[in-house]
DNA sequence: TTGTAGGCGTTATCAG
DNA sequence: CTGATAACGCCTACAA
């Protein structure tokens, strides 16, 4: 027998009433109300949360689908689920590993009422089929969404980009190279509209040959890096798309024995700790702020509240790499 | 009315059959298979896993128990992750951020059923009073555990630690610094037996003036090494409990315009990408094998099988800061 | 191969 | 303030 029939039974009070004092509801006698905390503390009484959830048609449990663990999402996943206890919420991770098939499952889990609402990272599925899932509850994406109606609370990092651009101009580089991450998404889209846009504007010719997409780590920046300063004509700046990329040809930089920032300037993106370790100017990233607004766009959906996601935007952290 | 009750009207059969469709049992006519598929199909149907949970008395939930998502465990849960999701169990991350009672509620989650069993990565609870969850599931530790009877896959980091040490005595290096992490951690402790009784071998002194503790990050790396070097006698080979504080001594210690290895020798734990990027010398952890092995101890528990937990062992990575 | 009946542990809506 | 009664959606003997 269940323990909370247990409880009733030895208390002599109802269902109804056991689960009363059990949810702190006020309108229970205050001698019933001992009594029956005295036999769940006698029988270590715990609600069973699959039964609550069951009858609630609720989890408080929240999915983030994401292709892998990695450095650089750390932080804002951390935030996230920082965010989501503050609202009662539990955060299940569905790392996909790249494989459609597994991914599909956080969507099949939405359905499945497994989780009550999905907050995407980075997915590989095609977002018009997952657009779809949808209608089984709410999904918001922090990577940006090209098509399909899941909104995303990403901001454009071409603006960001933008600020470390500038100052590159300011302090007169005029060679700048761009290090891109992958090659087809919005957002190095956006960092190259800019890049483009804003040296037409200063009447500089655009170096679409110092361009380099599918940095993300050190490592592929130590490469990128030699695969630059082995062309006839290198550039003398370089603007990575985060900061991991940016450390990696500061290393392989030191290693060629180069000035920094005489003969090369580095501008990272993100600020994070590598960054600030190593010196190297970079954009602030408002991660922090966005998990939580992730959360928060949840929430307006599912709870009762309706809480303001602040504005957010990038700002320019200068250190000794410009 | 739920979908399932739909479907048993719609279909003209009964609960207990369309539940044997749903769970692929053979026991069903074939006719009578497709005919209820494809009303579940047009029901777009899919099964309420509270339901099957609450029935069934099991969630095919883990819980990992972890202080904050830091880079170094980012690999770890990574492989559980991967691991788990294999034989078909999804992955709660409880991250405390060293608060007591938040950690305690994975451990309440694992009473109410929220969990099947749980992970600890990082814990700040006694392990004593933890013990007490063990009754309600299985419960196993990547952090060493001191007290209590909960099991830890961990593997003494001091045999790993004699890996570096031994390097560096042969390559004559007998003023040596120790950087460790958590002050009263078992592995401090073994990390400083280990070199104690291997200096005390080879009949060299022991620097206890050179020890360092809390030292986690690359910021920390830094701050260790300038406050090492600063000494009036400094050493001249520094053992990290960890490739991020490895990496940190580096950076500072080039700032300083030092050779290395020739001034200073560093060797760094766990293999991480860091440390293969700015080749520092390691030793290897398998820490994809321990997550392996801490779903697997787990599984053997509520699982059915029981599977073989291979024996592990640290080696020596060198490059070229040895 | 199919059906019946009971159970899983709660919440929710009434009525009193 | 308390109690019936009916969901919640599925699984599992056991029986036919």
């Amino acid at each position: 027998m269940s323990k909370f029939k247990q409880i009733m039974l030895l208390s002599g009070y109802s269902r109804a009433t056991v689960s009363r004092v059990i949810n702190n509801s006020p309108n229970v006698n205050k001698e019933t109300r001992d009594k029956i905390l005295t036999i769940m503390k006698q029988l270590d009484y715990a609600p069973n949360r699959n039964a609550v959830a069951l009858s609630k048609g609720r989890t408080n449990q929240i999915g983030i689908v994401i292709v892998a663990l990695h450095e650089i999402t750390v932080s804002f996943l951390d935030h996230f689920i920082k965010t989501a206890v503050g609202y009662g919420f539990q955060t299940l991770i569905y790392t996909s590993q790249g494989d459609k098939t597994k991914e599909m499952q956080a969507f099949e889990d939405l359905r499945s009422k497994r989780v009550d609402g999905l907050l995407i990272i980075t997915c590989v599925n095609d977002p018009g089929k997952l657009s779809a899932y949808c209608k089984y509850g709410p999904i918001i994406a922090w990577q940006r969404m090209r098509r399909g109606q899941i909104s995303s609370i990403a901001m454009d990092q071409g603006e960001g980009y933008k600020l470390g651009l500038a100052r590159l101009l300011e302090k007169g580089y005029t060679q700048i190279a761009n290090i891109f991450g992958r090659p087809d998404s919005l957002n190095t889209r956006s960092r190259r509209l800019a890049y483009e846009s804003m040296m037409k504007q200063h009447g500089l010719p655009i170096r679409a040959e110092w361009y380099r997409y599918g940095v993300y780590g050190m490592l592929d920046g130590e490469k990128a890096w030699r695969s630059l300063s082995a062309m006839k004509e290198a550039p003398t700046a370089v603007l990575c798309s985060n900061d991991y990329a940016a450390a990696g040809m500061l290393n392989e930089a030191r290693r060629q024995h180069l000035a920094i920032p005489g003969q090369l300037a580095i501008v990272g993106f993100d600020d994070t700790e590598l960054s600030a370790s190593l010196a190297i100017t970079t954009v602030h990233n408002p991660i922090k702020e966005q998990a939580q607004n992730a959360f928060y766009h949840i929430w307006n959906i599912i709870g009762d509240e309706c809480l303001e996601l602040p504005q957010l935007s990038y700002r320019l952290v200068e250190r000794q790499t410009t």
